[in-house]
DNA sequence: ATTTAAATTTGTAATGATTACAAACAGAGA
DNA sequence: TCTCTGTTTGTAATCATTACAAATTTAAAT
């Protein structure tokens, strides 16, 4: 999980491209979720921020992720059985859940641009192809 | 969502296939599931139990579901934010959830046959395709 | 049938994620 | 500066789920 080194400027410019105000939180969430790519939980981006942010509220996090999911900057992973992760709208792709640690990897999309507008006559919004299983560093950690 | 008549005697025999012991809470919950066919919460079997068991526990649909799912006789899905809802298991196919009513309806598999053992080297016990929308009784109500 | 052991069910309390809500705060304009 | 609006914060409430131990049921053995 290397971070990519992103600049205040470029997070700045991206929410006010999606109709959002850039205050000074959430610029620091998007920013946590360009660089750290771990498609995060709440406290995943809370334990990380409150170091550099002492004031920060759990409430803020879930304030900013609502809104930033509804200006459609960042998608909801129903992945998790326990939790919400969040990640960062690019390009289509899949995810892997390791059920042991918890890590949640992008993979290729498992099959061609099926985005269909309907099906069975109901609205379709939004298609997710959830895989879930043991990852690699886990199963080399059970022998 | 119209009630398939099944037997207890055929409900037991599937849990006994299964390796699960029948006793009658476990006959009741599987049954329930395979007549309404509904991808039910927790709370919707409870609720509905609850009336023909009146001592019945919370905690027995909890032990239950984890249990049958361990069995693989069903499948948990991750798809609402919420909470987790439940399906039998039978032949492949993926799954809508209405966002405004909360109904999951079965749908056609997405893609063929997509089950691979491995990806990027991880292990794959699964894989859920999920769609989310809005569906055709709600939108008509939104006229 | 009685006794015993094991499995199942039940009820209550705890946990943890999320939401509700109101007070405190910050920024933009007049 | 004052005011208005939007943002952030902290606390309390809600809700799904789990932990756990007591009570009950079941099956087996005598």
């Amino acid at each position: 999980m290397k971070n990519s080194p992103i600049s205040i400027e470029t997070v700045k410019n991206l929410l006010e491209a999606k109709g959002v105000k850039p205050s000074f939180q959430r610029i620091s969430v998007l920013k946590y979720m360009l660089q750290k790519k771990n498609h995060p939980s709440v406290d995943m981006i809370y334990q990380n921020l409150i170091t550099q942010i002492p004031t920060l509220s759990r409430t803020t996090i879930y304030n900013t992720l609502k809104l930033l999911n509804k200006k459609r900057v960042i998608a909801s992973l129903s992945i998790s059985d326990t939790e919400l992760r969040y990640d960062y709208i690019s390009d289509p792709h899949d995810h892997f859940l390791c059920k042991q640690c918890g890590q949640i990897f992008d993979i290729d999309a498992l099959t061609e641009a099926m985005e269909p507008k309907e099906i069975n006559g109901h609205d379709v919004h939004e298609v997710q192809v959830n895989a879930k299983g043991i990852c690699s560093s886990c199963r080399a950690k059970m022998n």
